[in-house]
DNA sequence: CGTATGATTCGATAGCTATCGAAGTATAGG
DNA sequence: CCTATACTTCGATAGCTATCGAATCATACG
């Protein structure tokens, strides 16, 4: 069975990626309503086109890193990934004792597309 | 001189409307991440399009309004047309006694695109 | 099994946000 | 000038959020 990372207690948002529902377009700007999230967002975008591969699979990042980059405690950062991953803004994969962070994309532009559209 | 209505004491974010800055986006997502000014937003524009003239110019909506519209005291709707002023999202013109309010339209493009291009 | 490592959860604290009612300000009009 | 109206600011309070360190959990590997 999938690892505690994969369920939230508010299910994590299996998001259309096309048209979003005001619970979901309220969790994801509360989540992007953070400039550390923000960074977090873009150094996962930006790592994933990198596909670096010291310790990450091609197109994810692993959560140290992003403590790391952050200069945050782990605690911290899992608590944001948790606001991220329930807004269904990324998705989380673990691998042993990593666990890799992976941008929606689609989640994004629908988040985008709610906004114009108000 | 126009009323204090007009001056925020962090300047009122000019927004150049095609590229927000840092500081902007993180305003103007803080100031959508919230069910209450959303609809705000939302009853700006489907009120502007009504061209209703009852109370308020062809696309303008007065502060009253949105107080009744909310159920919300007025100093509360004030403290929220505040957040989204500053942030660029709406404009403000009195008139007389009232307060009418503009959706910036342009500026929700603005984040809009900057939430895609993260 | 014991231990090491990475991640999550817990408990605490400081700071921010939403909300209200009361008081203050701006404007119109008797 | 006095009053009424619409809005804003102030002061208070309750609830939420970010952050940390400590404790716990999950997994890998001697």
């Amino acid at each position: 069975m999938l690892s505690c990372v994969l369920r939230g207690k508010d299910p994590p948002m299996t998001v259309a990626a096309d048209r979003l529902t005001e619970k979901q377009l309220d969790a994801a700007l509360k989540a992007l309503a953070s400039a550390q999230r923000r960074e977090i967002v873009r150094f996962l975008i930006v790592r994933s086109s990198d596909a670096e591969k010291s310790c990450c699979a091609a197109d994810e990042v692993c959560a140290c890193k992003l403590s790391e980059h952050l200069g945050l405690a782990a605690s911290t950062i899992s608590h944001h990934m948790a606001a991220l991953r329930d807004a269904g803004l990324v998705t989380a994969r673990r691998d042993g004792t990593w666990v890799y962070y992976t941008v929606q994309r689609g989640v994004l532009a629908a988040v985008a597309t709610a906004i114009e559209g108000l």
